[in-house]
DNA sequence: AAGCATACCTACTCGTGCGTAGGGTTACGC
DNA sequence: GCGTAACCCTACGCACGAGTAGGTATGCTT
């Protein structure tokens, strides 16, 4: 048995911490690629360049690895985010500068986090998951929200807020699934776009000009 | 070999049509619940009170089975939204319209429609499909919103508007979301919530009323 | 009443892919 | 140099679920 004919001699043991992102650079390639279900452990394992067993000894099974994954590409996202907003900034600038940062990541990459996150919304394992993260986010933007009404002096009901905030981060992910398969676009025009229709928009509304129902023909009042 | 013991001889035979829907009702149902890998045709089968065969035979594969709730599903919606809007209204009428007819569906129908949606935006099989429709949406919100543009005598660029649009159908899908599991919530409401913060925003900015990004400290212009 | 199409069933095959058993090999401490 | 722990492999078991083969019963037509 000839083992390891020739090719590059890559093939030297490296740290668990080395391999491990390896690991999860692959998975995020392949899940992104296929999907949860279409992706299989072996051809995450083989564009790794490792064997299966490994990725079930280091990152375990295949819930828990696209659960790394998921977390991995959050969190980096949202470190993109929080390294330029900073608290004492105006409500408007920390909306602004979130949504640039936001719309920069996706575009400067566009397959990962994003593809996982529209996968992660459909399957049950991880909608939950998902779910909560996106609460803390729609919280985050109804608190800015908040400042700026207060600071107009406007009450606003909670659930009213918690729906626009919800129209907003709704809007914003929309926004950046076209950012992913535009890759002409340029993704501080995008979020220049985004943040007109979404901060006019809000800030039109919680200064009062609000838009009513009209009534105009055979609509029974109750 | 004793054959139905007992139990209310519903086993009637049922023309085709009606086992087909039968087997629609189940088929959405245990989708919604379980997503599409989750899902089994067994279980649909047995949700249906038939046997497997008769769901191969009548619907096809499991694939062909969850383009057909889908394209079923698809179509009520678009129904409903067609059954309230005319031509000849002004855009924001057809707008708000639209926007009502579509959140009261959601709302009547809690699971059905905005699940099996976001199941199929992740699946790779199906993501196509959906998209085509996506766009398709898209595309006439940009019309609406183009036709109150010309009206106000304003230019923008295609691009512009498509974003907006996008932003606009996001912003809607996900206060879907939110409705479906909000059940004490009203519809109607929050179309109104919704309609403002898009109304009201877009049409201030197309009106002129644009937000540009601040210059504020250490952003080197090019 | 015979014929025939359609509705319907039980009981299989078989591929696919997750997860693991059990064993080799390289580095590092002593 | 020698033990030990970490790294890494080939090869399998096994469950699950899509899809089918082949046969039975029922109602409608003539």
């Amino acid at each position: 048995m000839l083992a390891r004919v020739s090719s590059t001699p890559t093939f030297r043991r490296l740290p668990r911490a080395v391999r491990e992102q390896q690991m999860l650079d692959a998975a995020v390639k392949v899940f992104s690629r296929r999907g949860y279900h279409g992706a299989s452990m072996d051809e995450i394992a083989d564009d790794a360049g490792i064997s299966k067993p490994m990725v079930y000894a280091y990152l375990g099974t295949k819930e828990e690895l696209f659960v790394a994954c998921l977390h991995r590409e959050g969190t980096r996202m949202m470190q993109a985010i929080a390294d330029v907003v900073a608290p004492d900034l105006s409500a408007d600038e920390r909306l602004w500068r979130s949504l640039r940062a936001f719309l920069g990541f996706v575009g400067a990459h566009r397959d990962g986090w994003s593809v996982l996150y529209r996968q992660a919304r459909g399957e049950q394992p991880f909608a939950g998951e998902i779910t909560a993260l996106r609460r803390r986010i729609v919280e985050v933007v109804a608190g800015m929200l908040e400042d700026t009404l207060r600071d107009a002096g406007r009450e606003v009901t909670e659930t009213e807020l918690e729906v626009v905030a919800y129209a907003l981060v709704g809007a914003t992910e929309s926004v950046a699934d076209w950012l992913v398969d535009h890759p002409e676009a340029d993704p501080e025009q995008t979020a220049t776009r985004m943040m007109n229709v979404a901060w006019v928009g809000a800030a039109q509304l919680l200064a009062g000009t609000s838009w009513r129902p009209p009534n105009r023909r055979g609509e029974a009042p109750s």
